[in-house]
DNA sequence: CAGGATCCCGAATGATACTG
DNA sequence: CAGTATCATTCGGGATCCTG
């Protein structure tokens, strides 16, 4: 059993990263990940997200079995997301992630810094 | 020193996410992880990127200080493309997201087929 | 070989209004 | 509260042609 071509196509798992090259998606389990979530609070907690986006990223992740939505009968109704276990298991990943951002921000920064600065010198147009 | 707020758009953090948050972007870090790569090389092996969408990542991702872009003098030019130090320390990361795509693939497919499923039965319209 | 410059279309997004 | 539906808009990306 050779492993996937992960560059090919019609590899599957590139269907997987694909979906996650999501920035909310990213954004989304990162939250979930400290406790279930209501619709609007995730909305108020993620800021810049619209209502249409953020629901569309909820059914993606919940339909790739990731998170699970819970429907409590109240009134008005409340929805609760809360990571399944599959998802837990990528959060940790996705944590990884966040938290090489958070440790390499300053470099980045620097690093464009220098890009656009040597772009700058030898700019000739307008 | 409190933590960033990672979901405030403000956020530096933010701003990496975003920026790995792009399938071919971590496709071609993938790649790079591997060996130093040459252009045409890397539009051939992953597939369904185009020239310009590739430029596109390999500038994004050397703005950043990702990968490193080095210019050899030859007829006709010969430019490749290699992690830098910092790149490599992400592409760790990286690898396990893939690693957890390729492992997890079949359960996310399942969910797939599960909720699709469940949504045709109660499909009325149409 | 490794791109830059253009044209152009469709998918993704925002804004708005409505509903169980 | 937690969405769905519709319309208007943009803009990312493909296709194509050209160049150092």
């Amino acid at each position: 059993m050779t492993t996937y071509d992960v560059y090919a196509k019609n590899c599957p798992t590139r269907l997987v990263l694909d979906r996650l090259a999501d920035k909310w998606a990213l954004l989304v389990l990162n939250r979930l990940r400290e406790e279930p979530v209501r619709f609007n609070q995730l909305r108020r907690d993620i800021e810049g997200v619209s209502q249409k986006v953020l629901t569309q990223t909820l059914r993606n992740l919940e339909r790739d079995g990731l998170i699970r939505r819970q429907i409590f009968p109240t009134v008005p109704v409340t929805v609760e997301y809360s990571l399944t276990p599959l998802g837990q298991t990528l959060t940790r990943t996705v944590a990884a992630l966040a938290h090489w951002a958070e440790e390499n921000i300053d470099a980045v920064l620097t690093a464009q810094q220098t890009f656009d600065a040597s772009r700058a010198s030898h700019a000739h147009l307008r």
